[in-house]
DNA sequence: AATTTTGATGCAAGCGCTTTCATAGACTAG
DNA sequence: CTAGTCTATGAAAGCGCTTGCATCAAAATT
């Protein structure tokens, strides 16, 4: 229909660029580079018309060109273990809004639990160009916080915070909230247990809260016994707690390392015929959704998600405009009392 | 220590990048690249020289120069209602699994429901070089449609197939698959129901999902009620569920638009002392983990999430590969009896 | 009226990579 | 021994954007 000039909103051509722009609203590049960066620098009557050709061929900037030539990406990145169950879910997405609210964009990524899958998305995200990377928990090869260094990439640990580690943290400190719901299962007169955790290699934080068991029962001089190792998930905790009362003395109490595992085993516990938490407690970790609906509801370890990845994002984006973060912020975590813990048998 | 070359691994030098590469190992910045992306195209002696300088120099390659050098970046993105809940973790689990066998990357981002929410992300993942994109549902403003059509961008629908849409889809018939469940429920002597769905707006398959059970009840000449409208959270399900329940004349079986909702329904009716199946039944859609948990666990619509997921990123690797995709799949669906649903009381 | 300041804009040099094309040497074949 | 074929490599032209610096006209100052 339309004479075939040079220029035509046929779709066959290649996708407009800023240089396209600059010509349809006859400025320079940069004028139209200012009209998307900083606005205010440009006088409105040019501004209007730039906008005006960006609406008319359907522009939108290159972000691998803007990144290049800006030097900055206004990215950050996390890996997480998991995306399977909503663990991490409720974190990240405060960390995600939070970071909105920063005029930054958040790249996941996640592992799997496996190390050399965790370097491999955590080179991805920097290749991306991410600034800053969110990281679950300390325990990771040393190379990497290096390379980290190195290229002078901020990371901020969260899930966990251990007063031994120098590292920027904001977490909660997993032994002592283990140790601290032991001690309250001691005072309901139990002193069998077992516990089922998330294999401890690569993570702190299963190992410290084993470690929260283990200490307020060496105080309370209890033997240490009926440990499972799985990887978590709900099949595994009811496998895990099946074995555990396979026991000669079976224990009155079942923790779970982590929510997933404890709702397995309660499942199972209910399939094997035990009355909770009457004749048999279970308690939890973390305090996800799945807490809630089981039946009874678990008693578990409260940790306060949102305000935990609220407050990353704001200590990361500031990581990134170059402020010194002084000290590792330790968050608290509380007992959220349900039904599966209930007073020792006789 | 060492002297001071122009070149050290002084963390105050910028980084690395292909030219001090090839500088160090001899050779052209081609025949980097060329090492990189095609190593059998160049001597291995050459090789190794250029992989050693790699290594030397800790080099990673920067994928936004990369990508708009060689426009393309094996990257493709989905745009996902929610992470919160696991609705669809499963089935993106599995589509990313499948992807980095292609050796693609998966970029995701989470919409909140929210319509120019999900633009934005499709616009920023665009930005940052998808080459292809999984799309929760068909229901959105076609101007994105075709913005991404004039960008030549594959579009692939998920979690929905509608034989009446032309655009490329793998999922399955949301109205055929409430319908069934809606018949057997009939066929347990139910005549009265509740059905507490997702919003509607922006949202085919929720409102195909009530279709479906209009569509039942209509034939069975059952008038439509005790419709509930909220959005997707445990907490809402019991509120719909009690608002439901405040009805003169009660349901026998109340009908959860996602398993989400259903077991907030779930939870709610014990709490106010109803005997599932016996005195009300429940039933939910999707079959995430929830639905196993919960007490009695719940009967629900079995999606085949990690088949839909695989098959998923095998159909976009091959739309952006230029492949036509003549018709889309429907993939079946199957009710999943567990507790929750009985025979209608009396 | 002459000079300085300010504001809006353009020029052009990269940012770090890929890829086409050209080249030179090593082989193969006639 | 020459022509033709390969193979390994390099030179250099971009890819689409930002930004320091220069320019110039208009406004402010003297």
């Amino acid at each position: 229909m339309n004479s075939n000039k040079k220029k035509s909103n046929n779709s066959t051509e290649k996708l407009a660029t800023l240089a396209d722009v600059a010509e349809q609203a006859q400025v320079s590049t940069a004028t139209v580079s200012r009209c998307l960066n900083s606005p205010d620098r440009v006088d409105p009557n040019t501004r209007e018309r730039v906008f005006k050709a960006i609406d008319a061929l359907s522009y939108t900037p290159n972000f691998g060109a803007r990144a290049m030539a800006a030097r900055r990406t206004q990215t950050v990145g996390a890996v997480i273990p998991t995306m399977e169950n909503s663990i991490f879910a409720r974190g990240i997405q405060a960390f995600q809004e939070e970071l909105s609210n920063h005029g930054f964009t958040l790249l996941v990524a996640s592992s799997s639990y496996k190390p050399d899958r965790e370097e491999e998305q955590i080179k991805n995200l920097i290749a991306r160009g991410a600034e800053g990377l969110l990281l679950i928990g300390y325990d990771r090869n040393p190379v990497i916080y290096e390379f980290l260094r190195n290229r002078k990439i901020p990371v901020l640990v969260t899930w966990a915070f251990d007063p031994s580690e120098s590292r920027p943290a904001i977490g909660f400190n997993n032994i002592e909230a283990m140790s601290n719901l032991t001690k309250k299962i001691l005072e309901l007169g139990h002193r069998k247990f077992g516990f089922i955790t998330a294999s401890l290699k690569n993570n702190d934080r299963a190992r410290n809260r084993l470690k929260g068991i283990q200490e307020a029962m060496k105080k309370a001089d209890l033997p240490e016994k009926n440990l499972q190792l799985v990887q978590t998930s709900i099949e595994n905790g009811s496998k895990a707690f099946e074995k555990i009362m396979e026991a000669e003395e079976r224990p009155t109490v079942v923790i779970g390392g982590n929510d997933v595992l404890a709702v397995g085993a309660l499942r199972k516990a209910k399939e094997m015929g035990f009355r909770i938490p009457d004749d048999l407690s279970i308690t939890g970790f973390d305090d996800i959704e799945l807490a809630q609906v089981v039946d009874p509801a678990l008693t578990t370890v409260h940790v306060p998600h949102r305000k935990m990845g609220t407050r990353a994002a704001q200590i990361l984006v500031s990581l990134i405009n170059g402020e010194k973060f002084e000290k590792s912020e330790k968050l608290q975590t509380t007992i959220q009392f349900r039904g599966t813990l209930g007073h020792a048998p006789h």
